[in-house]
DNA sequence: CTAATTGTGGACCGAACGGTCCCGAAACAC
DNA sequence: GTGTTTCGGGACCGTTCGGTCCACAATTAG
């Protein structure tokens, strides 16, 4: 049931040799993920995606389970590094940069597919403690960043603000999906100016 | 695979009637699919809570798909009327009747469920356009409720606003599922003040 | 070299999947 | 009553599920 260190590098001990790259794996199986679900992908797609048989998979990952809150880990500082940068590399001003933040929320390079933690959250936090643990960790840190963003002088004064500007661009998700038409998801977004002064 | 009239009057022609009440046998399964999501939930489940066999099940619904998007009309006709039938009934003037309607959404009965459409759309809407349609014009509808409450003369200039309170409201059922507390859902919440100024 | 150790493909497991079918029971028209 | 029609419990269909296991290949230490 537990699964073996990921991150162990080619050690000095005897033995063959791992034969695949387990964070490119990993990143293949979070894609399929991404793009199915977590229910919705067999583990047949998820190791023919990964590029790695059953026994492999189960020596390296654990579980189906394991392969998703490794992938969700691997997602989550992904993400917020990506987040991060992209309001750093923005306009500055703190309205110019919440916009690039929000509108990087709303559109995480997914497609239609929104974001993989909102995804799981909603289709699998109610009943899986260890993924709400994990999902509530990624919301505060991008309220957290949102705030820093928004007042670096106090940003735990605009906690309530940080929170609401998140979950406009979280909601626009839904938008999404559902088919609405771009141009009223960025109509949307726009309106967040109004939430950023006090 | 087409489903009979669901809304079959006892007819007129002989044979024995039906042993159960459709609409109850489908509420029921709309609880299921809310609880546990649509792939995480079996047919023998679904026929189990909905109190019917497996022969009427397929007989009266078509298929386990069938049943979803049955319910799911079901749903969106019932919380549109139940949000409508708040706001009505909250004290006047458009604030605290949005106020009370974004309430409405953000904890539409479902405890940390959330509202079944909106995790119906998350899970099946990019793969399933019958889904998407259904969701979007449910989305669509409570933009309109929402513009409707905010400026009842002007309904369509308030239109990105409602969209966006829309938006706020759907982002908190994603801060609850991951288990925020509910303290900071209802500050969230507050903000929605600010925009539902022009 | 040999011995020890580990990765890997694929066969295999019992269980559960969504869906179909049949036949006896039940309720109608007459 | 008879004839007809539909209902519904449950057996059954082939497929696929997540997960285990083993024999063999590959690579190391000495």
């Amino acid at each position: 049931m537990t699964a073996p260190d990921l991150h162990a590098e080619p050690p000095a001990c005897p033995g063959r040799p791992r034969g695949f790259d387990a964070e490119r794996a990993l990143d293949a199986g979070l894609q399929l993920f991404w793009r199915q679900g977590y229910e919705a992908t067999s583990l047949e797609a998820l190791t023919q995606a990964m590029g790695i048989s059953r026994s492999s998979f189960y020596a390296c990952f654990g579980s189906k389970h394991g392969v998703l809150v490794a992938a969700l880990e691997r997602y989550s500082a992904i993400a917020l590094t990506a987040l991060a940068a992209r309001a750093e590399a923005a306009e500055a001003g703190p309205q110019a940069r919440i916009r690039t933040l929000l509108e990087a929320i709303a559109d995480p390079q997914g497609g239609p597919r929104g974001c993989l933690l909102t995804n799981c959250i909603t289709e699998l936090a109610p009943h899986d403690p260890e993924i709400a643990a994990l999902g509530r960790r990624h919301l505060e840190a991008i309220e957290a960043l949102i705030a820093r963003t928004l007042a670096p002088a106090a940003p735990q004064e605009a906690a309530d603000r940080a929170r609401a500007l998140a979950a406009l661009a979280l909601g626009t998700l839904t938008l999404r999906k559902a088919g609405m038409p771009p141009e009223r998801i960025t109509a949307t977004l726009a309106q967040a100016d109004a939430l950023m002064h006090p």
